[in-house]
DNA sequence: AACTATTTATAAGA
DNA sequence: TTCTTATAAATAGTT
C-alpha cells in the first residue's frame, strides 16, 4: 500500500526505518483502537523501537498490568499471580484470627457476652476464674520474691493499635 | 475498507462481532510482525475477545515476559515488586498482631506471667477480677431468663486453629 | 472459508 | 517534518 510494493525485510536506511516506524505505529495503534471499540476487546501492545524508544497502547477500561494479569491467569504460568493470590488468602486468614482473638480477649474482659450459651459462660467463668488464681500466685511470687524497682511500662491491654 | 464503510462503534450483532474480531485481529497481528521486521522493532501484542478468547504476537528474539520486564525498565517502576512489597508488609503487620493477641489471651488464661512484672500483673489481676464479675453476672442472667434448651457447642478458646 | 467492491493504509515524492 | 497521492493492502458484506 503505497507508491511502490516493498519486501518485507529490515530497512537499512536509518532515516527510513524511523519514518517507517512511525507510521505503521500509529496505523497499528488505531486499527487496534478499533478493534476494543468494535468487537469489545481488550488488547494491550507494548512496542520498542530501534532505537529504544517505546509506545504502548491500552484499552479503556483497564491497564496494561490488567491485561497482563489476566494474560498470565489465561496461559496459567502465572510468574507472581499465583504469589500474589496465596499471599491475599493468607492475609484474609489472618485477619480472621485476629478478629477471633479480639472476641475472645474481649469476652475475657467480660464484654461482648450476649453471644453466648449457658455452658459456653459457664465454661468461660471457670476458665477466668482458674486464671484469675494464677494471677495472684504470681503476683504474690513477685511481691516476695522480686527486690529491683519497677519500670513503668505500660501494658496495651486490647489497644487500638491491635486493629489493622 | 470493505464493500461499505463502518462507524467505529461496537458491533452488536455476536456473530459478526466474533467474524471481524477474527479478520482484524490476524491484520494487526500481521501488521505487527511486518513492522518488527521492516523496522528492528520489538512489539508484544496480548488481546482477549469479547468471549474471553486470547491471543498473542511477539516480535522473535524475546518473549512477552521479556518485553514487559523491558516496558518497566522502562516506565522505571515496577508494577508489581510495589504491590507485593506492600502485601508483605501487611502480613507481617498482622502476624505481629495475631502474635500479641494470643500472648494477651495467655496471660489472661493465666499463663507466660514470668515476662510481667508487678504492676502489670495487678493491672492483670484487677482485669481478670473485674472480667469474671462480669461473666458471673451474665450466667446468671442467662440462667434466670433462658428457657430454651442449649446448644451443645463447645467454644474453641485459643484452639490451635487459630495459629496460623 | 472464499470472493470482491470499497475503504483504508502507506511508500515515495513534494 | 508534514502533506500529498498513487498504489498496495485490508476488510465489510456477500456467497
Amino acid at each position: 500500500m503505497g507508491r511502490g510494493k516493498i519486501e518485507i525485510k529490515r530497512i537499512e536506511n536509518a532515516t527510513n526505518r524511523q519514518v517507517t516506524y512511525s507510521k505503521r505505529r500509529s496505523g497499528i495503534m488505531k486499527k487496534a483502537r478499533e478493534l476494543t471499540v468494535l468487537c469489545d476487546a481488550q488488547v494491550a501492545i507494548i512496542m520498542f523501537s530501534s532505537t529504544g524508544k517505546y509506545h504502548e497502547f491500552c484499552s479503556t477500561g483497564t491497564d496494561i498490568k490488567g491485561i497482563f494479569d489476566r494474560y498470565q491467569q489465561a496461559i496459567g504460568t502465572s510468574l507472581w499471580i499465583e504469589q500474589y493470590e496465596n499471599m491475599q488468602r493468607t492475609l484474609n486468614h489472618l485477619k480472621d484470627i485476629n478478629r477471633n482473638l479480639r472476641t475472645e480477649i474481649r469476652q475475657r474482659m467480660g464484654e461482648d457476652l450476649d453471644a453466648l450459651e449457658f455452658e459456653e459462660l459457664r465454661d468461660l467463668e471457670q476458665n477466668v476464674d482458674a486464671a484469675l488464681k494464677e494471677v495472684r500466685q504470681r503476683k504474690y511470687h513477685v511481691i516476695t520474691t522480686q527486690t529491683e524497682t519497677y519500670k513503668k511500662k505500660v501494658r496495651p491491654f486490647l489497644n487500638n493499635h491491635y486493629n489493622l
